[in-house]
DNA sequence: GCTTTTTCAGTGACAAAATCACACTTTGAT
DNA sequence: ATCAAAGTGTGATTTTGTCACTGAAAAAGC
């Protein structure tokens, strides 16, 4: 069983090779292996949280939620990718509410919270990993804090935009107005006209499901 | 010289006693304490960055600004708190640009980035209590997007105006629309539609560059 | 003292964006 | 084939941001 656990392990955490064999072994014989279909839903804060989590195969989204049922994107997390902040509500002053949604099936490795605060205790090399993530995100989160207020939503769309492709690649992507909207953090209707300006601007190609982006680098220039 | 540098770094510093005699004398040796007047005005980011800052004395807001040249306030630092995120930049994966001003005269001691990472490296105190710093500071930010996210400007003006009030402990703030305006994250004309609107409903009362809160209460509740 | 300058507040007109209330179309399920 | 759900399109209204000013009060200079 946990077939891949430590090719995974070995390429998602760089203090693995730090670890004593007993920690990895204590490690892996604590971590569980979870099939999560696409829409699951995880939620962190509040006092719960699982632990630290690791996406061995699919992609996530990470949200806040609003009172009234709306959220706003924060990232995404793609294979290989490790979901840090799931696991710092172990952390004495660190209190924030976050969901996770899969958007496609999902293959995750949970490493328990206890078994994770033991290594960060015992481990150097885990605290400043741990530490390095977290700086990570929070720069993240700096940065979309920034675009949300000091840009408009044309250029945040355009940005979603540009992001989607850069994930899959391709530039057709398959999306729909309201998973832009999200990620832009504006309302479904506002990128409905935004997208038709693009269209008439000759920047991509509508249809349903379906987004084609015909001019990069005109949506960067946004 | 550095008189209350002792008293002050023990209260601040919860690592403090963990540190040996040494390690003290060290920080001491290279700590420079420096009188900031009100306006002065500090950058952080880009590489640069003085190192870990305890405000001795006074009071210094944190923010950041636009393009354009517009700035949002992050939170601000009263005396005895640390500006840890001064220093984060020495950690890889913190990369952010932040600017501090002072809102009184000011008295500042600053250990070096040099030394305090020296300190970071050695002692697994120091380690943690950075981290616990910056998990907080992450939450704080965490929860202002949400505001600004979530919330409508009227609430936000709301919150400031109480948040003013918690800070000096009276009901009357020395305290411009201009400064509400950044700390709500909108326009200075916005804020002074609202709080006539709030004088109009008998929360504040009004006068130039003093704002009376009649009615906490019902400030708490919009 | 008395100007002059700077800071602060107020206002109307307009633009951008959010919100509300729908209608319409495509897709997939029963 | 029919129905339900998901995705998209649009107009009307409200909220918020921006621009272009005005005038009042305080501070600084003489």
């Amino acid at each position: 069983m946990n077939e891949g656990f430590e090719e995974m392990f070995k390429e998602s955490f760089p203090f693995w090779t730090e670890l004593t064999e007993e920690q990895r072994r204590n490690v892996q014989m604590n971590t569980v292996r979870n099939l999560c279909p696409k829409k699951t839903r995880l939620h962190f804060g509040g006092g719960e949280c699982a632990g630290v989590q690791i996406i061995a195969q699919g992609r996530a989204r990470v949200f806040i939620t609003s009172p009234g049922g709306g959220d706003i994107t924060l990232f995404r997390l793609l294979e290989g990718d490790v979901s840090i902040l799931s696991a710092a509500c172990m952390l004495n002053g660190m209190d924030i509410e976050l969901d996770m949604e899969m958007e496609t099936d999902c293959i995750i490795y949970t490493i328990p919270k206890k078994s994770y605060r033991k290594l960060y205790d015992e481990s150097g090399a885990v605290k400043e990993y741990t530490m390095e993530m977290i700086s990570e995100k929070f720069s993240d989160i700096m940065w979309l804090f920034n675009q949300f207020v000091f840009s408009n939503v044309a250029s945040r769309v355009a940005g979603a935009l540009l992001e989607h492709r850069g994930i899959n690649g391709k530039d057709v992507l398959n999306i729909t107005h309201d998973t832009l909207a999200r990620d832009a953090g504006t309302a479904r209707e506002v990128v409905t006209r935004i997208l038709k300006q693009f269209q008439n601007d000759g920047l991509v190609k509508l249809t349903r499901g379906k987004i084609e982006v015909l001019d990069a680098a005109g949506l960067g220039k946004i």
